[in-house]
DNA sequence: AATGCTATTATTAGCGT
DNA sequence: CACGCTAATAATAGCAT
């Protein structure tokens, strides 16, 4: 659905391949998240890149799809009792989705930086190159999707306890170590320059609530 | 993109919803097929319909996928010999897209609502955007800082993924019994740094595999 | 309920910046 | 490389079957 119609194979061209990768990632993720509020349903949608990167789209969380579907948790109406928790404020997250739209609008504001200070204005001048690399890039991908989600992060990250919503980021490769005499360095090599392996937004959703 | 636009929000006649959530189910399904072969990425998609019932789409393999993501079982040069190829990859995607209109056939209808209601359901109308905002305006001078210090990153790419197949099925009965999400989450270290758990944005990137 | 048929909207391929 | 911008293609809402 573009310039030009293409056939459904293997890309072989590396630039056309990433940009595509990330755009339909991009819409798949999108489409995911509409079918969730249109419909009423929980999803996850997990990609690996080619390079082996995980992209992980949750509502309400990955996890949460993926413990119910492992515990194959299925019209087991038996082991939900009905009345659970279940409320109807559910309204509220669905506007808050649709004004999602309109906030986006002014979300250009950069307001001054947090009075505290953050873990994530950790030191970066003492990381190495690469560790700042693969920084930048997680960065990167944190920042559109924070961009692209306001509305949600402002809801899961503000949310004292547990409940939480969509969830949509990217996952590092593990912390898994491996002579990298190859030059490429991982995650705990971030956190030994003082930064933490990982990105934690967690809004303390639950992933075993069922 | 019908013949009236929609908003994206729940849909209440319950006719609509049904037919919605097929039709957008299945352009979901065929949304990361495409991805996979196109870009030679690895997916699964799981979907809960509001009826509980699961719906599953997975390259090679929604297990596969899934067991990879909750062991981030990423890069692991030394179990993926470079020069594996991998032809056929297409033909047998297409080939289970063809079963596919087969098995779907197989759908069973479960009683039940479909109702609305998340455990999730929570307060959000009393959270203010300010926090968020502040979020946000850390979170860009973070990346200034870094882009400042270094190039643009290589993203992923990659030729191929290994020997597959792809599975798109709808998962009925609870078989058996799973131990999942057990170090699925991360970020303890956040923790410490006033974060609750929950979402891992790890950097253990790895985009130069082969 | 699932499928077929358009009129329309949504996504995105190919290029620029 | 990441984004912005169309031209084209693809997905799909509303109906009818």
């Amino acid at each position: 659905m573009g310039r030009q119609k293409i056939e459904i194979k293997k890309i072989v061209k590396k630039s056309s391949l990433e940009v595509t990768f990330s755009k339909r990632r991009t819409g798949l993720f999108k489409k995911a998240g509409e079918l969730c509020v249109l419909c009423g349903a929980e999803a996850a949608v997990i990609v690996f890149s080619p390079g082996r990167r995980a992209f992980v789209f949750g509502h309400p969380s990955a996890d949460a799809v993926i413990d119910r579907f492992l515990h194959r948790e299925t019209n087991s109406r038996a082991l939900v009792p009905a009345g659970q928790v279940h409320g109807h404020v559910q309204r509220q997250y669905l506007e808050a989705l649709g004004r999602l739209e309109v906030k986006r609008e002014q979300e250009e504001t950069v307001g001054g930086d947090g009075e505290g200070g953050f873990w994530w204005d950790a030191p970066i001048e003492n990381m190495g190159l690469n560790e700042l690399e693969q920084f930048r890039g997680s960065l990167e991908e944190l920042r559109k999707k924070v961009a692209d989600r306001v509305e949600e992060m402002t809801m899961m990250m503000m949310m004292e306890s547990g409940p939480s919503s969509t969830a949509m980021v990217e996952y590092a490769a593990p912390p898994q170590e491996y002579n990298s005499s190859g030059g490429v360095l991982h995650g705990h090599d971030l956190a030994a320059h003082g930064v933490p392996h990982g990105f934690d937004f967690g809004f303390g959703f639950d992933e075993h609530l069922f």
